[in-house]
DNA sequence: TAGATTGTTAATCGATTAACAATC
DNA sequence: TAGATTGTTAATCGATTAACAATC
């Protein structure tokens, strides 16, 4: 739970380096330098040095860092190494393409619940056994299981309306898929993914 | 078409200020401040006005800024006054919620096809009446339709082989939901997802 | 030891914020 | 005109890159 001042940019590059570590572990590779991991993903050596560093000295002078060490270290950073329960609000197919992905759960994301408006509507969709509740019973379930992260994948008023009940209901982090910016204190963590947005700034670079 | 060395960290908040401003109209807003806009997206007036002032003066003294003027200029800017055509590569559920978003095609991102190694397995899923043809079709299909964007909703090594593909029938943009990056030249766009890395990114989050 | 490569400081680059004259 | 607010320059802050001594 160390957090030693690690700026922004670093925290976005750190998934990154766990991907291309795990696939070194993949590939049998079992030690790398920053030179040559600096050509596998497209940053320089320095800027890998100066990262990893951050967090100690997991290298080693004329030798490199020992891919293992370092993969299992960026895993503990990253929180990796504890689980987390999870709740989906919405079920659509967006609700279902992300409750269905095993990934996460390999990684300690558990999903226990979906919460729907209507759940009858969805009844038959809902894939790899989830229980799927009406969105009513939210602050009761709530109440009853601890959660940890809420993943809201309904429009943007319906997700402004639910926030108020997930942060009263204890959730620590909300994964927001919604198109809208959400108020929580500062207690609670909101990492939104904002599709369209990603999409215009796609349509931005093919234009220039 | 013009790019007057507008950095990478404004072309990230153009969609914000897109969306907020698109509030605004919604809500029957016409004239805003740099001080006002500031206060609603949390961000330094300062900011707002060195980022506006890249494309030239909308602003107007003891005034602020013409809502519907900068909309459609952000609009502009992103390039949202073209219409692009779209192919899907995928036709699982993230590729059936992406196409079925009716707000892409409102933008003017026009879903043609869909491409799935095996068509038959999901004929029955997928939503819109968008055609699903076998991914072997896909490189004829590009030489006879003129795409410009190819949405990747396949796995990591899947995603690597039709890169190529995609290249070759003259794509000008990628974008990409595969847990992998993609090697593209130059003259292609790759805009990239990455889910996974989103959620570890909220994990450490919650955990400093 | 000699070669390789890190850890770390200093230099550069870029992005944000502050300040205020220009002007509507 | 007086008040408000931009446009724009200068100052600050943060992130990246370069350089090299330390050391395995």
């Amino acid at each position: 739970m160390e957090n030693k001042g690690i700026s922004k940019a670093v925290i976005n590059r750190l998934p990154r380096y766990y991907r291309y570590l795990g696939m070194l572990l993949d590939q049998g590779v079992d030690r790398i330098s920053s030179g040559e991991l600096s050509r596998r993903m497209n940053l320089t050596a320095s800027q890998i040095r100066q990262d990893l560093n951050l967090f100690g000295g997991f290298g080693q002078q004329g030798y490199g860092y020992n891919v293992r060490k370092l993969y299992d270290e960026i895993g503990k950073i990253l929180g990796l190494d504890c689980s987390y329960s999870l709740v989906v609000i919405g079920a659509g197919k967006l609700a279902q393409a992300i409750s269905g992905y095993f990934g996460f759960e390999k990684r300690g994301f558990k999903i226990e619940a979906m919460f729907d408006r209507d759940p009858d509507k969805h009844k038959n969709d809902v894939v790899g056994g989830i229980p799927l509740y009406p969105l009513s019973d939210l602050k009761a379930y709530l109440s009853e299981h601890v959660t940890d992260i809420a993943v809201i994948t309904i429009p943007a008023e319906a997700a402004r309306e639910v926030t108020d009940c997930l942060v009263e209901g204890g959730v620590r982090g909300i994964w927001n898929f919604a198109h809208t910016d959400l108020d929580v204190p500062d207690s609670v963590t909101v990492q939104s993914v904002h599709l369209s947005e990603s999409l215009m700034q796609l349509s931005y670079k093919i234009n220039h």
